[in-house]
DNA sequence: TTTAAATAGGACTAATTTAGTCCAATTACT
DNA sequence: AGTAATTGGACTAAATTAGTCCTATTTAAA
């Protein structure tokens, strides 16, 4: 129902959980599936990805592990959906070009520009510092204190 | 990637066609068919979603079909995307209660209402006419004097 | 220099969702 | 009556998404 899919969910959760343990280290898969519930496999996947397209930093070998790419301040919503889901569309002819097969469909095509563009820059402004202050409470703050499950 | 599905993006163009012949009369799944060259029994189905949510009026037997049930200036694209899809959102918990299963995901739930607000609004600030208006020059015209091919 | 712990890349399968079809019933005009 | 339409819902097929697993490579530390 027009959702943003499950693995991207992840990915937000992932990237924010990231972002919350703070920078001073490097974090694993094995870490982040812990702390988030996530399915290591799913989680490895995941961080491939985040780390291919340059939001994560990753390092290689014992004692690797990732990190946040840039200052969480920085990083946007609109940069993590568009590396797991590829450009933020609502339709497919505003990106590329028509192959309309659709009669109306080229009719169509400048109010859904309009439309994407809102959608896009909406959440190009929210960035993944944000996520993290929205935490009720200090319960952040407690995790990262007892929160050693590994 | 984050699209509406094809379904949806259908409706808008049925609904689009609707608009553009005009409420002089009704107008039948099969003609509608052929106008827009979506196969007639997803045609047909649509229609009946869209009829059974009161954006269409239907009349039943021979001489039947689909009208509008509003003027085209106040059918948003919100209406037809949440009579196809249901609610807009891009994630789960923002609409119902939020039965995370992952740890941080609460924590993420207040930017994503705010995300989703903003998706929602813009969505019903699209009214159906304004779909028609933007088609290049005057096919519309065309179609309506020539466009029989029933 | 070996070992252990981590990421990298990609193939593969399972599950879920979406799309599409079809049939029988009902309605209403001619 | 008969014809042309909607209504409702079951069913199947297709496509997408989610999840798993294996092997290779890298790097720090013992």
């Amino acid at each position: 129902m027009m959702r943003i899919n499950k693995l991207t969910d992840y990915s937000i959760i992932i990237m924010t959980e990231i972002a919350a343990m703070g920078s001073t280290k490097v974090h694993t898969a094995k870490e982040i599936a812990k702390r988030t519930n996530i399915p290591l496999p799913t989680v490895t996947r995941l961080l491939k990805k985040l780390s291919s397209d340059k939001l994560l930093t990753s390092q290689r070998g014992s004692q690797g592990g990732y990190a946040l790419a840039e200052s969480s301040t920085t990083i946007s919503i609109a940069s993590i959906i568009e590396s797991i889901e590829g450009p933020i569309a609502l339709t497919e002819c505003s990106t590329n070009e028509c192959d309309c097969s659709y009669e109306s469909k080229c009719s169509v095509e400048v109010p859904w520009q309009k439309i994407n563009k809102t959608v896009k820059s909406a959440l190009e402004e929210i960035k993944l510092n944000e996520m993290i202050h929205s935490n009720h409470g200090n319960e952040l703050l407690t995790l990262s204190i007892d929160g050693g499950n590994l």
